[in-house]
RNA sequence: UGGGGCGUCGUCAAGUGGCUAAGACACAGGAUUUUGAUUCCUGCAUUCGGAGGUUCGAGUCCUCCCGCCCCAGCCA
């Protein structure tokens, strides 16, 4: 189990809680629970919802279930448990033996629908579901009385019973709460408690062929495991007077239901219909894409779990609709790697160059720090030699102004190495592209030595070309392109078109440090003035990791240089 | 036009009638820097959706108005 960090912010929740344990409401007992439905992967938003329901738990020595809440066995799936189990596990949370299944419930859900079938407060109805809705009224307008509504208890039992062992078809008869068809509150309007599906259950089998509504089973099920706070999000708010009413007249332990704002992040989609789409339409390779907003997808891209965690802290806790910047979850994945992550070299787009006052055959061992912000991370060997690689990036032939980097004519440093010089620029005759270019070095700069006191402006990463192996590096970007990918339906009607074009680049021929060939997978680096990268877990082999960038250093040259366009 | 919620800085979000409306991210300047990174300073809501009212005093209480979100699955 996680400890807290630090302070965590003080919200409403945590205040309500912190007065019950103040009153003796609950003796004392704190009692969580974290609910998913068995029929997709965990993402961002579900880690909110962990990070609260176990954070509490933790803070006030109370207790956080694992339950699968799988009420529907036509949409879940044993996947997608397994996911979910190893995605909690991941994010830093821990269960103990409370895993529990709704389904584990159904029994004694079955029992407490015969109960109030008895009390005259459940119904078996014969309409179809179009009449049904037909029946329900409209938001304005009062619902009318099923014509089934006031059979005899004997006759629902009776009902009831032969929808159990499977005498009627799906669809043909539902058990049904007798409420109010009058309410204000279409939930209150009789609603469907048990409904035939002829599918077989991942968990119970062919054991059942009707299941319970969720809303006749989660309110039970939290009742039923005895827990005091049970968090749920805000649109389910109006369900809380029909949990309510079952748990009144079922008159069984009560919990409190406490409803808060769901997450939304910009430039992402986080409903599970609409990932569900994004996986089944190909747009990504899986739920575990590194685009997408899933755990899996995060884990893969080289989020850590700690920043995740740091991430729904900060986000806070409220009841107001709101989307949170895609920007502050980068922060807290950049605030961590800063801390964590081994410094590497890795060219991404390699140009060649030539020290030609260096000498031939030459190679020579200098020394990296393994991470500045660790003094316990040590440092590495790396070599130079008279042939190097820099970045593209990093030389231009007329550059804006404030470009302080490789430029025909000035020096520049090359990290933990020498000053160099640019002497000539050598172009392919046919396309004019720049291939290579011939420097010369000043042998008293060399880092670290007294007179290597001499600044220049800009220091470029690179690799001696004797020390540089082949890899493959993955450039990821935002899955879409504007912030709200769903609001402007004029310009993206589908979700096809808000996609970002972007969004990946794949780069083969890119040069990495040697002792990179051993990282394992999920290992996370800095490459320097490149980014943050993890090694992918789906795609490398031993001895040939394949990089997924996971974030981008903060970049202010690339701000700059997008405020004044320049050719390059 | 029914019911339930929500409106405090570009984005989150504290604030529970009384010192100058926290903090974070973003943004903008500056310092340090062999990563244009990190770090460090500085700035960034005379005003809390609007209008009235109560009060010595209101983001906080009252009234009215405006805006946004959720609900008409035999989904969860």
């Amino acid at each position: 189990m996680q400890t807290i960090d630090s302070d965590p912010p003080i919200h409403f929740i945590q205040n309500i809680i912190a007065e019950d344990l103040k009153t003796g409401k609950y003796d004392g007992r704190v009692h969580t629970r974290f609910p998913p439905e068995p029929n997709g992967y965990l993402h961002i938003g579900h880690a909110k919802s962990i990070c609260l329901n176990f954070g509490l738990a933790s803070r006030y020595s109370g207790k956080c279930n694992l339950r699968f809440d799988d009420t529907n066995p036509s949409k879940e799936a044993e996947e997608y448990v397994r996911a979910i189990e190893e995605d909690v596990r991941w994010l830093g949370f821990d269960w103990d033996d409370r895993l529990y299944y709704a389904s584990e419930n159904f029994d004694q859900l079955y029992e407490f629908a015969v109960r109030l079938i008895k009390k005259g407060k459940a119904y078996v109805d014969a309409l179809s579901p179009e009449q049904i809705r037909a029946y329900r009224g409209t938001l304005s307008e009062p619902g009318r009385d099923s014509p089934h509504r006031d059979k005899s208890v004997e006759e629902n039992l009776d009902l009831f019973q032969r929808m159990r062992v499977g005498e009627f078809a799906e669809g043909e008869k539902v058990l049904r709460a007798k409420i109010d068809m009058a309410s204000g509150n279409l939930n209150l309007r009789d609603p469907v408690m048990y409904r035939i599906l002829k599918s077989p259950h991942h968990r119970t089998g062919d054991k059942w062929c009707i299941y319970p509504m969720y809303d006749f089973t989660h309110g039970q099920s939290d009742s039923l495991e005895r827990i005091t706070h049970s968090l749920c999000t805000l649109e389910f708010e109006d369900h809380r007077p029909l949990y309510d009413w079952f748990l009144n007249e079922l008159n069984i332990y009560r919990p409190q239901q406490i409803e808060f704002a769901r997450l939304n992040l910009n430039y992402t989609v986080l409903s599970k219909r609409k990932l569900l789409q994004l996986v089944e339409e190909k747009h990504v390779s899986g739920w575990s894409d590194p685009r997408m907003p899933t755990l899996s997808g995060m884990r893969r891209r080289g989020y850590p779990p700690e920043a995740i965690r740091d991430f729904c802290e900060r986000v806070g806790v409220s009841k107001s609709n709101s989307t949170v910047d895609f920007a502050l979850l980068e922060h807290c994945v950049r605030d961590n790697l800063n801390r964590t992550a081994l410094r590497a070299m890795v060219v991404v787009r390699p140009l060649k160059v030539v020290i030609e006052n260096y000498p031939e055959d030459h190679a020579e061992e200098l020394t990296a720090e393994n991470n500045p912000e660790d003094s316990t991370a040590g440092s590495r060997k790396i070599f130079f030699s008279r042939t190097l690689y820099i970045e593209r990036d990093d030389f231009m032939e007329n550059p804006p102004a404030k470009f302080f980097r490789l430029v025909p004519g000035k020096e520049v440093r090359l990290k933990y190495a020498y000053i160099i010089k640019c002497e000539r620029v050598i172009k392919d005759e046919n396309t004019g592209d720049v291939i290579e270019l011939r420097c010369t070095y000043d042998p008293e700069t060399k880092s670290g030595h007294s007179h290597a006191s001499r600044k220049v402006k800009g220091t470029l990463h690179w690799l001696a070309t004797t020390h540089a192996e082949p890899v493959e590096v993955r450039l990821y970007d935002h899955l879409f392109r504007n912030e709200n990918p769903t609001a402007d339906e004029k310009e993206y009607p589908d979700l096809q078109s808000s996609l970002n074009p972007d969004s990946l680049e794949s780069i083969r021929g890119a040069f990495m440090e040697p002792f990179l060939k051993t990282a394992a997978s999920g290992d996370r680096f800095q490459f320097l003035r490149m980014g943050y990268f993890c090694v992918d877990n789906e795609s490398s082999a031993p001895g040939a990791p394949v990089f997924n960038r996971t974030v981008t250093l903060r970049d202010t040259w690339a701000k700059i240089a997008k405020k004044s366009p320049r050719r390059r």
